[in-house]
RNA sequence: GGAGAAAUGGCAGAGUGGUCGAAUGCGGCAGUCUUGAAAACUGUUGAGGGUCACACCUCCGGGGGUUCGAAUCCCUCUUUCUCCGCCA
């Protein structure tokens, strides 16, 4: 969430840059400003009388060391009073904080100044293009179909022991998905990503560090008998190893790789855009995921970029970069790029990756600090990006690379399978 | 799952009702010394709120309670360790 005191001191920067949302912020920020107001002068009362009861105790413990018991006795007597107001004002200031939280929850991020307003996909502006498209066949399949003619991926038996949005991936199939997960890792610790493993279910309070609580509850799977969340993505475990550190200006940049799985329910709609891998339940991702220096984010964001585009160079698939606009930005986001591939076979493109700048949005509600030059704490920048999301590249090889004899594999990727077709 | 023990500052570790936000050691930072470094010595060093700055307030795993006063006593939750059971 945002920090109140930047609110404070920028209100009218923050409500237009809002407005690249859609959203007329006003009523939140004026509402957030005035609790806050009302949280300062409530602390102060409270703090006043509070300090008033720990002389008097001062006092007391004096004055019954010195054996005067009588006048102890005199002086507890003022300290009742006391006590109840204190009581009343910190209940008053439990309220306050809490209505406070809960408005600061409802501001999404405000977006970088480069972000271009908008309400919809159409409105991404599309910054880069690379790779030629394939001329396929006439009679090319989309991957689904593929799929099911080469037996790589089996929907219908995720069906049987799952259910929809669950594919079981078989043989070739499911080794070119292993090789891809294999490369991309490799790729990302070339240049300088440290894999990481980590838990693939995760805390309510993790949840609320990297913002998926309490926006986007119903988006995960939620595990009630232990209160336990399954990921929607690495960046929920791997961002929060940072949760409530305070970590040195030397130890910038901070840079983790992993593979998880990762679930979501996604109570979408179904039809064209949803067949096959274009949108699951349960898919594999690479997660590339940093922490940086606030003066030094976005040139680490644009280094992401340029890293997932070398992927794709490699893979040798056609691709586009978007700059979201701000109708189309998550809400945690101050800017994010979409890389999307083209399906040949489908005709359209399809989301592979994106890659965002959180600012300090996360990073204050993970109390993810760094010591300044000055010895001051200050809250640290969050990024992270796929690299590369699994379903949706292997569905781009499967259309894009598909011949008469077979299913070519990608030259980089052959070491990695051994094999250099599926037939 | 059963029995017991514990949770304190970056780390280790004292502190069992009052001048304790907390001894001491290590680590970190600054300085003295040195050509430089190490060693030694000196000083400094938790977080948050609040203030122009101070004052002041809160925090000793989380939540609640007793008390004029709680790191210290009580309740509860969580976590860790030891032993037993189960198990990839």
């Amino acid at each position: 969430m945002l920090q109140i005191q930047t609110i404070r001191e920028n209100k009218e920067e923050i409500i237009k840059a809002l407005t690249k949302r859609n959203v007329d912020a006003a009523p939140l920020v004026n509402g957030a400003i005035e609790l806050d107001e009302k949280r300062r002068s409530t602390q102060t009362k409270l703090d006043n009388i509070l300090a008033e009861g720990n002389k008097l105790s001062k006092e007391i413990g004096m004055l019954f060391k010195s054996g005067k018991a009588q006048e102890a006795n005199e002086l507890k007597a003022k300290t009742s009073g006391l006590k109840e107001d204190s009581k009343l004002l910190g209940e008053e200031l439990h309220t306050i904080s809490e209505e406070l939280q809960t408005l600061l929850y409802q501001i999404p991020n405000a977006p970088h100044e480069l972000v271009p307003a908008g309400n919809s996909e159409e409105d991404n502006e599309e910054i880069f293009k690379e790779g030629e498209v394939p001329s396929l066949k006439s009679n090319a399949l989309p991957h689904w179909e593929l799929a099911k003619k080469y037996d790589i991926i089996d929907f219908e038996l995720g069906v049987k022991i799952s259910g929809a949005g669950f594919p079981v991936y078989k043989g070739k199939g499911a080794r070119l998905q292993r090789a891809l997960i294999t490369y991309f890792l490799d790729k990302n610790t070339e240049a300088g990503y440290t894999e990481i493993q980590v838990p693939h279910l995760v805390n309510e309070a993790s949840g609320y560090g990297t913002g998926q609580l309490p926006d986007k509850e119903g988006q995960m799977y939620h595990v009630t008998d232990d209160n336990l969340y399954l990921i929607p993505t690495a960046e929920v475990p791997v961002t929060n190893i940072f949760r409530d550190e305070i970590i040195s200006e030397a130890d910038f940049p901070i840079r983790y790789t992993g593979y998880t799985p990762c679930f979501r329910r996604e109570a979408g709609s179904y039809g064209a855009h949803v067949r096959g891998l274009n949108r699951l339940h349960q898919f594999d991702k690479v997660e590339i995921v940093r922490v940086e220096h606030p003066s030094k984010s976005y040139e680490a964001l644009d280094g992401m970029v340029e890293h997932v585009k070398g992927i794709l160079r490699d893979l040798k698939l056609p691709y586009r970069i978007l700059r979201l606009c701000g109708g189309d930005l998550g809400f945690t986001s101050a800017m994010t790029y979409d890389f999307e591939v083209f399906s040949t076979a489908q005709n359209r493109w399809l989301e592979i990756s994106s890659v965002s700048n959180f600012e300090t949005y996360q990073a204050n509600r993970l109390k993810l600090r760094f010591k300044d030059e000055n010895g001051k704490s200050q809250l640290a920048h969050t990024l992270n990006g796929s690299a590369l999301a699994l379903p949706r590249v292997l569905a781009g090889i499967l259309e894009n690379y598909q011949t008469p004899e077979g299913i070519k594999i990608p030259e980089v990727l052959v070491p990695y399978c051994g094999f250099d077709i599926i037939d």
